[in-house]
DNA sequence: GACATTTAGTTTGATATTAAACTATGCAGT
DNA sequence: ACTGCATAGTTTAATATCAAACTAAATGTC
């Protein structure tokens, strides 16, 4: 293997831990039972809008079906999503926020920015923020050649 | 949430994609009922020598002790490592590789590399060996504020 | 030296995730 | 209209992972 070779590896490797770190760092400040997945899908139908379909948040966050099936359930036990049906399509449904879905995101939010704040003095957001476009390219990249 | 909150969700919900994604094109093309876990203890093993104890490599991914006991002991079933009892603490054990894991590693990377390959007409590599400094200095931080 | 505390590794129970099979609906071509 | 293929979501079985309890060995304190 060749030196590019193992920086790659060295990258996905970085990226992995990172991944978990962070992962860790958000399940730590849910409350019991929820996990980032459940955040972050609260957080896209914030971000985005919500009315969006289960397949469209799978592929939103590159996760399989099944793993958006489990997901939404866990969020509509809870009482924070609503899944209703497509009005056009029968085998579709629509996922809306509830009051409560709102309501916790804001909390799930004001629990973890302690944490970001504490870091901020430590990691240069504003490089961070610089990385974003390289990571998006890379991640398009990847998505676009699943199947190779 | 301000602006830079945004960014920084961002930036993870990135790093969590590529992960995913990345995670999954190594799967895909390891043997039945390997993992990149496997993949990537042989690798470190490999790149950085073998006679590591079994925390140390936790420690090296980020991952508990017990799926570290995990990894390691379906290694071990298949005959890609060897545990050694560790000569001076009793408490402790010794990873060594054995001639198939090294064997193993280098059809792995093999089986991986076309792909890479493939990918590299689309990303630009040198790129991305520029990211790692700042992924790194974000992990330490972030490891070292594990408890915040 | 005895006892308390720390450390290395294992075990247990729970959960997120995947791949693949399955169900049901939509759609396109004939 | 019928038939065949595609699509949306669910289910199932297997696995990786985690947190927390547990075992055994080492270390430190009195």
């Amino acid at each position: 293997m060749d030196e590019t070779g193992k920086h790659v590896f060295q990258f996905f490797n970085e990226v992995g831990i990172i991944e978990q770190l962070a992962t860790a760092m958000f399940n730590k400040r849910l409350p019991e039972g929820l996990h980032v997945s459940h955040f972050s899908v609260l957080n896209h139908l914030m971000r985005l809008g919500d009315g969006k379909t289960p397949l469209s948040l799978a592929s939103a966050f590159q996760v399989t079906k099944g793993t958006m099936t489990n997901t939404l359930s866990t969020l509509s036990k809870r009482e924070l999503i609503r899944l209703a049906p497509h009005e056009s399509d029968g085998r579709s449904k629509i996922v809306f926020l509830t009051d409560q879905g709102r309501r916790f995101h804001k909390e799930a939010i004001d629990s973890v920015m302690p944490a970001m704040i504490a870091l901020d003095e430590k990691i240069d957001w504003s490089k961070v923020i610089e990385l974003l476009p390289e990571l998006q390219r890379i991640r398009t990249v990847l998505d676009a050649n699943r199947d190779i």
